[in-house]
DNA sequence: AATATTTGAATTAACGTTAATCTTGACATA
DNA sequence: TATGTCAAGATTAACGTTAATTCAAATATT
């Protein structure tokens, strides 16, 4: 039999409720009896019951979080800087994964309810055109999409500023005088593409230069998808000095098929990533990319939600993290 | 106020009982009650409490995961195995983070166990002279390492043949004539490093040679150990032909560091890594390898739980999952 | 017609905890 | 002495479920 307060409560001879205030280190106990029930508690290997101590205390400390893809080293950064805060504060993580389809998340959203989590972070899988959005809007608990947006739930929202970011390389690539820049995006469906997207024309705005299409790629982001892309474009004979990528996976993908290619880098063909992952510096040459701050956005989201369960009615804003294109090996620029 | 099972009774004027029964489908309800209860309760946005359920019903249908490292490639690979099983078995996830503490680890498990997980897969961050064994061997669930063992608890464990993963790649190096081989090893508390330093010395055995202890080192397993481990040995003029890494991610800063000092791979210094993460693929040159089953590991792990959950008295035995030397550009052999 | 079975549901008692309200005895105060 | 205060603890009633038991009416069986 496990060991509850009622064990506790029929060894020493106090009542159960004497024990569960000892044992939270409640007031008006006297030390002899404290000593002594919580000696006893020790003994008897007493493991508190978290499940029924939430059913009148309704603070469960857990919070739901939902990623795009767990073994993505994106995510995994960002998850981590969660789980730094969310342990400083005492809460525990019930995790899932979307598998970048909106049921699932859905599915998991409930789920999670269910367990009494007291708010959750999310990666959203499905940004742009989204059919959760009274889903969220009627949430019980707050939420905070980490990186990514919903329509319409901006406010919920900590970014990275990617607009910034990818003008940031355009304007870069421009003013070097790169007129074929090979721009391979990604998936159309989540806000980020957008908003680099976005980033991109302004910065084709700013040279009065209009972007060719055939020169942009919407991929779904993995290594493979560079590869092929660049590829594809070697093999139309579309000329190009220049790639900006919507990842730094993409750009791994990239770099490989410019090598069998026999094009240098950066000497043929510069090549920008995004994200700032921690292989990129130890790429051959290393890869020169847009720093994301992925372990912060995972902080400030859980501190940010940490403020809204302790204070339901505060309002909610985005967050938008400050970005960085750093320089390395595979542009000319050092 | 939140729907509850009572909420829907009342407006339904069923009992609480029939209502709990018709949302679990239970036996002995008219399909004329069992429709409108359930509309009711649609209608009502009823979430059922997982908690309060699990007061009565003991299957929480919750496991606890803890990690080694959240943002390590290799884990967030094993742990998207585990989530895809546990899914399929409709489990959640518990997550931690031990941060290669023993004293976190134990605080986590606690915790869990609080929180009625039915399981544990476990990484655990001391494996060789674990002062953890009486807490494990006492635990009242069960638990599997995955990948990792603790010493006195092997049966508990999924592993992969570290053993033989490191033997065939001194095997093939001592085959192919390397006399000076640097082997940046890994953290010597750990189960793997034990293992790998085993095949190695077994297979420097099989050729009569007795390994130069000069040549190894014992490192964390960060990038710039790799790089500062090849940069002293060069430093120190210690002649060598061939690297065997510990993992991929030594091996990439062990590259970087032979490409800054002019040594080609592999024509000068031949390289293997352990692991085969997504990028070792992508490196330049693309990195030889030992490949580790990193979803199925978690997968396995899974699944042996769920058996060990659902038939207590089963006993523990090790599982040991093949691994395989990959060829690729920074050897000789393809 | 008397008895047994079946169906559909209500009642009751838990699960382990916590919060609110009582109780008791010791001591202090006027 | 009568009354008040306080400390230390006990009692009771929840929290939202589920399982076991009970009940009443309808139907079947002899």
């Amino acid at each position: 039999m496990r060991t509850t307060l009622k064990t506790i409560a029929k060894a020493t001879g106090f009542s159960i409720n004497t024990v569960s205030r000892v044992l939270r280190n409640d007031t008006r106990i006297s030390n002899e009896t404290s000593v002594l029930i919580k000696s006893k508690a020790e003994e008897l290997g007493y493991i508190p019951d978290a499940l029924a101590s939430s059913m009148r205390n309704p603070r469960t400390k857990t919070i739901g979080v939902i990623s795009a893809d767990l073994s993505n080293p994106f995510f995994s950064e960002v998850i981590k800087g969660i789980e730094e805060k969310a342990e400083e504060s005492g809460y525990q993580m019930l995790m899932g994964n979307n598998e970048e389809s909106e049921e699932k998340e859905k599915h998991l959203v409930k789920l999670f309810l269910s367990r009494k989590v007291e708010g959750f972070i999310i990666m959203p899988s499905h940004g742009k055109g989204s059919s959760l959005y009274d889903f969220y809007a009627a949430l019980p608990v707050p939420y905070i999409f980490a990186g990514r947006y919903i329509d319409g739930l901006e406010n919920h929202s900590v970014l990275h500023n990617d607009e910034e970011g990818e003008k940031s390389v355009f304007e870069y690539l421009l003013s070097a005088g790169h007129r074929n820049i090979l721009y391979l995006s990604g998936p159309e469906h989540i806000s980020n593409t957008f908003d680099r997207d976005m980033g991109m024309r302004k910065a084709y705005e700013n040279h009065s230069i209009a972007p060719d299409s055939r020169y942009i790629f919407h991929l779904p982001g993995h290594p493979e998808d560079g590869y092929q892309a660049v590829n594809t474009a070697i093999n139309k004979g579309l000329p190009f000095t220049a790639i900006a990528c919507f990842n730094d996976i993409l750009a791994m993908g990239a770099m490989k098929s410019l090598q069998e290619n026999d094009l240098s880098v950066p000497r043929d063909v510069e090549v920008i990533g995004y994200d700032n992952l921690l292989f990129s510096q130890f790429m051959q040459p290393s890869l020169s990319t847009v720093d994301v701050p992925k372990h912060r956005l995972g902080y400030v989201a859980m501190e940010i939600l940490e403020n809204h369960i302790n204070n339901p009615d505060l309002d909610f804003r985005t967050e938008n993290l400050p970005v960085r294109l750093i320089f390395r090996d595979s542009t000319q620029e050092r």
